[in-house]
DNA sequence: CAGCAATAGTTTCTGCTTGCAACTTACCTG
DNA sequence: CAGGTAAGTTGCAAGCAGAAACTATTGCTG
């Protein structure tokens, strides 16, 4: 990922959109009210009482996660003190991204396999580390890769890995 | 990824990795710091004016990356006034996480597909999409997915897919 | 060797954010 | 209608973020 595109880092990191995911999620408990959200968790109270988190604090993020359209807040019908909060399609899309901090945190923090696993529904088989992936499944390290301006993308229409 | 290890949600909680993963990297600038070191960056007044930062809050955030192991801080030789700050593996091994952070950035929020793009060094070809995979590769989606408790987990040494 | 510039911070002060605790408002249940 | 639950809001104290100025080494130049 060395020396390829070296002067123009600036315009570099002016289009990358890092910095705009991160006004989306890149506050203090953003992560972890998505994380109950994936976890099944749709009620004001229960991610209170699950994360442990200030109710002020807990209303303001909840706003600002549906105003950022990664939750919908909806009135429940057949008891309306309820309120439920659910992951849109924008949110559910945070799951790799999500998956793979944990991995990271479980491999590098914590150090330990974490006791609950996600596993494939299907064969019940603890699904793979997150990756970084050549179109044809290759696994892609650091030295694999390298910045390049959209001219000097190779863009032959090949079936893609995955989406 | 619904109703299956429903009522030991809060064990679940407990024993996940997100929350350290966090404490490492959950504030505000860490990312966008870990961002320029995968870019190249490497001096304090490299990153100080690539991102705009406040001095003493950069002075912060290397000092907690260093220490947290995932940037390490030495003294340049050639020139006593200079120290560099070089990604680490545990730093490296956030690539993932980032791609992954970016990527949904770029296709939910700036919506624009990003002017200089990580390309796979052999071919110039854009990386894949970082997705949740299975062990075989097979991309998972939110239906595909399930909680399990280790005694649950179907753990036949297959081929792994990645790492 | 004197003086100036570069590098990597530190200090100080100001204002916003976080967090706790108590309060509020709407709604349901017996 | 009394009491409880759900989803917030408000007020206040502490801490963290940000801008600007200052400092302490080290290197460069004449």
């Amino acid at each position: 990922m060395g020396g390829a595109v070296r002067e123009s880092l600036r315009e570099l990191a002016k289009e990358c959109s890092l910095p705009a995911a991160l006004e989306a999620m890149g506050e203090r408990w953003s992560f972890l009210i998505l994380r109950g959200s994936f976890n099944g968790l749709h009620h004001f109270e229960e991610f209170q009482s699950e994360l442990g988190i200030a109710r002020n604090i807990l209303a303001n993020r909840l706003a600002r996660l549906v105003d950022k359209d990664i939750l919908v807040r909806r009135p429940c019908p057949e008891d309306r003190r309820k309120i439920e909060y659910r992951l849109t399609d924008k949110g559910y899309a945070l799951l790799p991204t999500m998956v793979a901090l944990r991995q990271w945190g479980e491999r590098w923090e914590t150090c330990v396999p974490a006791s609950p696993v996600l596993v494939d529904a299907r064969d019940r088989r603890p699904i793979a580390p997150v990756t970084v992936q050549a179109q044809d499944g290759r696994v892609l390290q650091k030295g694999d890769l390298v910045w390049a301006l959209p001219e000097d993308v190779f863009d032959e229409p090949e079936m893609r890995a995955a989406e």
